[in-house]
DNA sequence: AGTACCACCTGACGGC
DNA sequence: TGCCGTCAGGTGGTAC
C-alpha cells in the first residue's frame, strides 16, 4: 500500500543510505517490472552513474543521477527499496537491483508486480507525461480548492485521482475523510468552499503525522481508522460499528455517524 | 467528465 | 489435504 507516507520514508531510507556510491552493475530479475525502459539501457545508463538525490511526487520516487538519467521508482501495491550488503541474500522478490562499488546494494522489491521501474530525463517531464498533479503535501490551499472544485462526482473519486492531487490512496483517503467527517459518497459539488478547505488542511495533518511516524500504522493516533479497517471494528471518536463499503470498486471504511452524507 | 468493469499480480484465507 | 473463489489495492484500458 505504498502511498505517500510510505514513499516519503522510501526517500529517506534511501537517502540515508544509497547516494554517491558509483554504480558497478544493474541486474533486472523480473522485466515486467519496467516500464517504458529496457533492462538493457538500465544497465546502459546507470552503469558507472551515482545517485545524487531524490525527490518524492506523489507516490512516485525519483533517483537523479551525476549524468542525465533518473531512475523512477513506483511501488504499487508491495514495493519498497531494500539497501544492504551484497553479503546478505537478496530480498524474495527483487525485481532490480543495483550493485554499488562498496560492497553494496539498492534493491527495488514488489511482491505484486503492480509497480514498474522506469528511466527518465527529468522528473517534471516524466510527471507531465504522466498526468500527475501536484503532490498532497506541497499544494496549497488555494490549488487543492480550484482543482477539486473543477471536479464532479464522488469525494472520495476526485481525492484518489492522482491527476487532481498526488498521493493519497485508498487507505489514508478514507483516513482524510474520516479525519474530516465527510462521507466518502458525498458528490463534490455538495461540498462548500469551507469543507474544501477542510479537506486540505485535514490531508496535510494526516500527511504529516503518517511521516513524523514513519508512516508506521502500530503507532498512529488513536483517533486514526486506518487500523480499524475490518469487519466489526468500532470507530475510535464514536464507538458506532464501522461500515465498508465500495467506491470506484475499492473498499471503502466509515463511520456511518460522523461521516453523515450530505 | 463521470462511472462501471476488467485486467494485471501474488498470497492469504474461507469454504467444501 | 487440496482445490477454488474471493479479496487486497495502484493503475490503465475500454465501453457507455
Amino acid at each position: 500500500m505504498p502511498e505517500l507516507p510510505d514513499v516519503e520514508a522510501f526517500k529517506r531510507t534511501v537517502d540515508a543510505t544509497a547516494l554517491h556510491q558509483r554504480v558497478e552493475r544493474v541486474s533486472v530479475t523480473d522485466d515486467r517490472a519496467l516500464g517504458k525502459t529496457s533492462r538493457k539501457s538500465l544497465q546502459r545508463k546507470l552503469k558507472g552513474r551515482r545517485f545524487t538525490s531524490t525527490c518524492r511526487r506523489g507516490k512516485y520516487l525519483f533517483l537523479a543521477t551525476d549524468g542525465s538519467p533518473v531512475l523512477v521508482l513506483h511501488f504499487g501495491m508491495t514495493g519498497y527499496p531494500e539497501y544492504g550488503s551484497e553479503e546478505e541474500s537478496e530480498p524474495q522478490h527483487s525485481r532490480l537491483v543495483v550493485h554499488f562499488d562498496n560492497g553494496y546494494r539498492l534493491a527495488y522489491v514488489c511482491q505484486r508486480m503492480l509497480g514498474r521501474v522506469d528511466l527518465a530525463t527529468d522528473a517534471e517531464g516524466f510527471l507531465t507525461e504522466m498526468g500527475i498533479g501536484p503532490d498532497a503535501m506541497g499544494i496549497s490551499r488555494e490549488e487543492f480548492i480550484s482543482r477539486l472544485e473543477g471536479r464532479r462526482g464522488a469525494v472520495k473519486s476526485a481525492l484518489m485521482n492522482q491527476g487532481t492531487v498526488a498521493g493519497l490512496g485508498n487507505i489514508y483517503c478514507d483516513e482524510v475523510l474520516f479525519q474530516a467527517g465527510v462521507h466518502p459518497k458525498t458528490q463534490r459539488r455538495d461540498l462548500s468552499h469551507s469543507t474544501l478547505a477542510r479537506l486540505h488542511s485535514v490531508m496535510r495533518r494526516v500527511l504529516r503525522t503518517a511521516i513524523r511516524r514513519n508512516s508506521d500504522v502500530d503507532r498512529l493516533p488513536a483517533s486514526y481508522l486506518i487500523p480499524r479497517r475490518e469487519a466489526g471494528e468500532s470507530c475510535p471518536k464514536c464507538g458506532t460499528r464501522i461500515r465498508r463499503m465500495k467506491v470506484n470498486q475499492r473498499g471503502t471504511y466509515y463511520c456511518p455517524r460522523c461521516q453523515r452524507k450530505k
